[in-house]
RNA sequence: GCCCCAAUAGCUCAGCGGUAGAGCAACCGCUUCGUAAGCGGUAGGUCGUUGGUUCAAAUCCGACUUGGGGCACCA
């Protein structure tokens, strides 16, 4: 007997083991019609599976949570039978769903490009239509292997090789074509709805090694239905309107250049935001007991060749040579680097002079300008530059203040993030990697005053095992945006092996010297980052304390001139962010206008707003004008414009 | 760095072997107007750079540069 428990709670009895499809049409017909998979104890399988005990059993149809998963990684199998039908020798290796599709990785000496995605669409809505059926069969290791190298899929026969042994090999057959998969699969691709569309080719690496074959992914996307495809190609669309380098363009925030790759010039109204940023960081941080320091752009090469960075960073670090030839006879054949990361400074000020216990912690802020020579394809916008500035601290402390500064810096750094609008932070917690420094019982001691600091301040995290630095352990923070995109900007990171290396100590109560710890930490991460991030955050719709420009004055007609003016000056003079409208186009065409270039507030002033010293005050977005005093406004406006307080 | 794609007016884009085009923006007029585009006119380009093919190249081919999407990288 086996006792199936269906979700509504009810129990269906066999006299033995039931597959899916039988327990699907003992329900109902239109049920086994539509039923894709079975999850029996939460454990997803083919329909075909055989329960064999009593199990709480679910029927997987295109309705439930877990089918999208199963139609994207079948349509990555769909994809992979019709490129090798259409392209014979194209190797097939590994193609798994992805969060709103599925990709698969071809080994082919020929490329793929965007022409070829209209044949291999069509091909693949064949295969659908074909109905093939999908079996899954157990395969011993050497006919797997035998059998992909028979084929010429060499990728395919060194992955057999390569599975722990004990592990059961499955093989996925649809029609004439097969896969090596651990599944589970649809019954058969005629149950795939046809809501799939190729999406781009890009190379990646085998196995994601660089130093292995390249091969050619073919992304796509697909969905249960084609209203849910229409609706995600018009969320990429909207996400496209976001993006932060054309809304840098439109708000002229910034631009990037040829001459300066991987650096951004700022305009008027993207330093602005840029200086409301870093001013309220650099309010928080003193406030928060650090002192802001500002180390040297240009050190000696030999100075990164003692801290290590020379060798290890050597190929992002830029080395400067000054071009005069009375100084190459002064300093011979001395080279400078830019710095990549401001530690090393930062130690050195803690150096000088003999520092005391009862000075610890010591915090030293910078906004600490780098530059580092990122790949060129890694290089994006204003998110991933080669001069950048970090919102960078180091505090030196003892081990027993390890927790409480820990905790001190998670609530900072919560209350920060919240003030930029973002709520949902994750945290990743990184312990001891394989390769480390220091001994056991100091990490045990790091880690243990790190997870009480997190935990202290309330901060839930996943444990990411092996993820620590070489020299500590670290807490990651990730931002979770308007749009559901993550993005990791905080760090804390736990350092024995810096304050050793240069030798940094402090006298203790006993007058004996010790050494420090370093905790390295910082916030928003690049502050050039940070604001790409903002600027997509809200889509240039900034909050009234950080928009570059808070409020327009515009006139009705030039009667109103002198009196936009007085408005103008009165609300720069309440410290708030104003420029005026003069020109001689409609109210219609400037409220148009400013309502595009995301101004918060527009003070339109007539005649009869300038006769009784009122504005009429009209927001962003909203339809609704309301019209009162101009000392009323100012007041109100202040009050709004001011900067979160904590 | 690697793979694919792209580069035409300030912006968005059309033109795809035969004399460089549109809309918006800009500039100049007219219009003084009450909450998301008034009207008319003018100007604007070494078609990313550089080689080649051709009687003829924005258009076809190669290289380079930059950008985009991925991969790898991210102290």
């Amino acid at each position: 007997m086996v006792a199936i428990t269906l979700p509504d709670g009810s129990v269906r009895n066999f006299d033995g083991p039931v597959t899916g499809l039988a327990l699907a049409t003992a329900i109902g017909p239109g049920l086994a019609k539509a039923a894709l998979a079975i999850k029996v104890d939460g454990a997803l399988k083919d329909l075909s599976a055989a329960i064999e005990r009593d199990a709480a059993v679910e029927i997987v149809t295109t309705k439930h949570a877990a089918a999208l998963d199963l139609i994207r990684h079948d349509c990555a199998h769909v994809l992979a039978e019709a490129v090798q039908e259409l392209y014979p020798g194209t190797q097939i290796t590994f193609g798994p769903s992805t969060e709103t599709g599925f990709y698969y990785d071809f080994a082919r000496n020929e490329p793929f490009t965007p022409e070829d995605f209209a044949r291999i669409e069509a091909r693949m809505r064949e295969i659908v239509d074909r109905n093939e059926a999908i079996t899954r069969e157990v395969w011993p290791r050497a006919r797997a292997i035998e059998y992909f190298n028979s084929k010429g899929e060499s990728c395919k026969a060194e992955w057999v090789n390569e599975l722990p042994a004990g592990e059961e090999l499955t093989i996925y057959r649809q029609g004439e074509w097969l896969d090596m998969c651990l599944g589970p699969h649809l019954p058969s691709t005629g149950k795939l709805p046809k809501a799939f569309k190729l999406m781009k080719v890009a190379g990646a690496y085998w196995r994601g090694d660089q130093t292995r074959a390249q091969l050619q992914r073919i992304y796509g996307t697909a969905w249960a239905s084609e209203d849910q495809l229409k609706t995600h190609l018009h969320q990429l669309e909207e996400a496209e309107k976001r993006d932060h380098r054309r809304i840098g363009r439109e708000m002229e925030l910034f631009h990037q250049q040829e001459e300066a790759v991987g650096s951004i010039f700022w305009h008027p109204k993207g330093w602005t935001l840029y200086r409301a940023v870093e001013n309220y960081m650099r309010a928080r941080v003193q406030r928060a007991g650090y002192v802001e320091i500002k180390t040297p752009q240009l050190l000696d090469r030999r100075f990164w060749e003692a801290s290590g960075h020379w060798d290890k960073y050597a190929e992002a670090m830029f080395a400067v040579q000054p071009r005069s030839e009375s100084a190459k006879e002064h300093d011979g054949e001395r080279a400078y680097a830019l710095k990549p990361m401001n530690c090393p400074g930062h130690v050195q000020v803690f150096l000088q002079g003999i520092r005391s216990y009862r000075d610890l912690p010591i915090r030293f802020a910078e906004f600490g300008s780098c530059h580092r020579y990122e790949p060129s394809g890694a290089l994006h916008g204003i998110m991933r530059v080669r001069a950048f500035t970090q919102d960078d601290a180091h505090i030196f402390c003892t081990e027993n203040q390890i927790t409480e500064e820990c905790k001190a810096f998670c609530a900072l750094l919560m209350s920060t993030y919240k003030a930029f609008g973002f709520e949902d932070v994750r945290v990743g917690f990184g312990d001891r990697p394989a390769l480390r420094a220091g001994s056991d019982a100091i990490w045990d001691k790091a880690e243990a005053a790190l997870r009480r600091g997190a935990e202290a301040a309330g901060v839930n995290y996943v444990l990411n095992p092996g993820d620590g630095a070489f020299y500590g352990p670290k807490l990651d923070f990730h931002l979770r945006d308007a749009i559901g995109r993550e993005w990791q900007c905080g760090t804390l990171q736990c350092d024995f092996v810096l304050p050793e290396r240069f030798n940094a100590t402090y006298v203790g109560e006993d007058g004996q010297k010790h050494r420090p710890v370093m905790l390295h930490r910082a916030i928003l991460g690049s502050l050039e980052r940070f604001i790409g991030i903002l600027i997509e955050q809200y889509a240039g719709k900034f909050p009234l304390w950080l928009a570059p420009v808070q409020c327009v004055v515009a006139t009705i007609t030039s009667d109103g001139d002198a009196y936009a003016v007085e408005v103008r000056d009165q609300l720069r003079a309440a410290g708030l962010r104003a420029e005026t409208d003069l020109r001689n186009e409609k109210i219609n065409y400037k409220v148009r206008e400013h309502s595009l270039a995301k101004v918060p507030l527009m003070l339109v002033v007539g005649r009869r707003e300038a006769e009784g010293r009122m504005v009429a005050l009209r927001r962003l977005g909203g339809q609704a004008q309301e019209v009162l005093a101009l000392d009323d406004a100012i007041h109100r406006l202040v009050r709004e414009a001011a900067v979160p307080s904590h």
